[in-house]
DNA sequence: CCTTACCTTTACGCAAACGTAAACTTGGTA
DNA sequence: TACCAAGTTTACGTTTGCGTAAAGGTAAGG
């Protein structure tokens, strides 16, 4: 076991290994993305920590490069989530924002709809 | 209207940039896709010529893009359509494979309704 | 024949997203 | 205390997917 000593439970802590073997990636994506401020761990000395938040914010990065979303995107989106909960002066810019996001999803479900009919397709030709 | 003159209704022929025109995309993006073997247009003598098949072929490329594979991975769905109709010998391989891509766009639409609900409920919060 | 609009190939350029090697530090274990 | 696995930074290399000239061929109209 790897950063489990003896903390209160649920307030988890990981190193980036840990989280680079439990997601199936290097350990240079996760700096990589550091570099490009998608998720800024702790550091204790010089070596980075990573909180259940910090995990949430991986799993989330993750689930947009599945679905196609450059790094930057991806920044723009997680932002969104980090309002300091009063910032709401931008939310014009911010529905629209999101808007367009959902349409690209939108499009992205059609599509996939489409390939998994034409696979079943595919496989009963197959027999 | 270009590339029309007087044939047969229904076996439409295209050039370069009526389809680029259609689909929003540069001539050059086509052309590579040529390049990289994912579609291959009759020649009049050194112009292309699109058919209604090449078209379709097209599509299939950009749903493939809008879903994040790459061009390799796309030709290589695109090649499973083209089965000379007699060589299910490999049958077998083709099903693991097709297995494989539903898995991955079955997973891709599992992160689209994630999505999807994780931007509505941002829109309530910004009322 | 000349212009104009569109097509062609060739080839170098470039940003994104890491891979990879080098060279060093750190923290737990023998 | 000596060691070793795993962490760190720095920096150059690689692949993918086109962009963007450069330099010219072609077809139709005037």
């Amino acid at each position: 076991m790897s950063g489990q000593t003896a903390q209160s439970i649920s307030e988890k802590e990981y190193t980036i290994s840990d989280l680079a073997k439990e997601f199936g990636i290097t350990s240079r994506s996760i700096r990589h993305y550091e570099d490009e401020k998608l998720i800024c761990p702790e550091r204790r000395g010089v070596h980075r920590i990573y909180s259940a938040r910090d995990r949430v914010r991986l799993q989330l990065i993750l689930r947009g490069k599945r679905l196609g979303f450059s790094l930057a995107q991806i920044r723009e989106i997680i932002d969104l989530y980090d309002l300091p909960e009063g910032k709401q002066k931008q939310a014009k810019l911010l529905i629209e924002l999101i808007q367009k996001r959902r349409d690209a999803l939108l499009q992205q479900r059609k599509d996939i709809e489409h390939m998994l009919k034409e696979l079943e397709m595919l496989e009963q030709k197959l027999d």
